[in-house]
DNA sequence: ATAATATATGAATATAAACGAATATAATCA
DNA sequence: TGATTATATTCGTTTATATTCATATATTAT
């Protein structure tokens, strides 16, 4: 869990994008492999290498796994602090999953929606809808 | 040159061990060789990749190049800034880096004194002496 | 208990990265 | 000019990483 570690962890699209959507809050696997658009195992081993690299925790409840950024990791290495929060938002595609996660999260529907399809994000404008 | 290509030219120890001796002044290739005890290729290609990503720049003068850290994306990245700064500065290994960096500037030997052997690091004790 | 669902993991593959040894290139020195 | 030196590059090898597909595990719902 040193130095190296973390950077390579930050070191990745797609885990970038993954934190870029938990530094608005927690967030469980199904949730973000939707949002995200990205298959289910491959969403799973990115957050395994955030958790190795402590940059992540998560909880279960039911059968999901909440996942949550390490706020503690954020105050000891102020940098990873400084990307997520002044680099990544630079980047329209940042930007634009925080759009879909807004969309989501205003939407009301639940994970278990997402996940039965009744809820797609359009490729082309990103619309949330429901089908 | 995005923000991904800068922080996996971040994420290698080599490179970051390049990078904590630059930050104290231009270094000239067989200068960073000798200094960390790795070999002229590999210097040179982690040379390369810091370049590539805009985070050192180079000049020549007669037979050398030297390398030193691009302050232009100091400014506009804070974060390398501050893992440059705040956090190398915590891991033995950089230190240690440090103090044969400052050893060989007291010696006021040159780097041709460096490749001619007349001058090592002992592994033991990191000492500068000549042979 | 059985079926369905959320997540993790094993296995296979593709791609990238790191490294040493040898060679190429270009500048300097004798 | 020819020899030496500093640096870059090529080649081959090894290791690491990202990804997908298929399967295992565990929880929930019926």
């Amino acid at each position: 869990m040193g130095l190296i570690q973390i950077i390579k962890a930050l070191s990745d699209e797609t885990r970038l994008r993954i934190l870029n959507l938990l530094r608005q809050g927690e967030l469980c696997v199904c949730e973000i492999e939707t949002i995200l658009g990205i298959t289910q195992s491959n969403t799973s081993r990115h957050l395994n290498k955030l958790t190795y690299a402590n940059i992540v925790e998560f909880y279960k409840k039911a059968q999901y796994v909440y996942y949550k950024i390490n706020e503690d990791i954020l105050k000891r290495y102020s940098f990873i602090k400084e990307i997520l929060d002044n680099e990544l938002i630079r980047e329209e595609l940042y930007r634009t999953d925080l759009e879909k996660l807004r969309r989501y999260r205003e939407s009301k529907l639940s994970c278990d929606d997402l996940r039965r399809n009744k809820v797609c994000f359009e490729e082309e404008n990103q619309n949330l809808f429901i089908e």
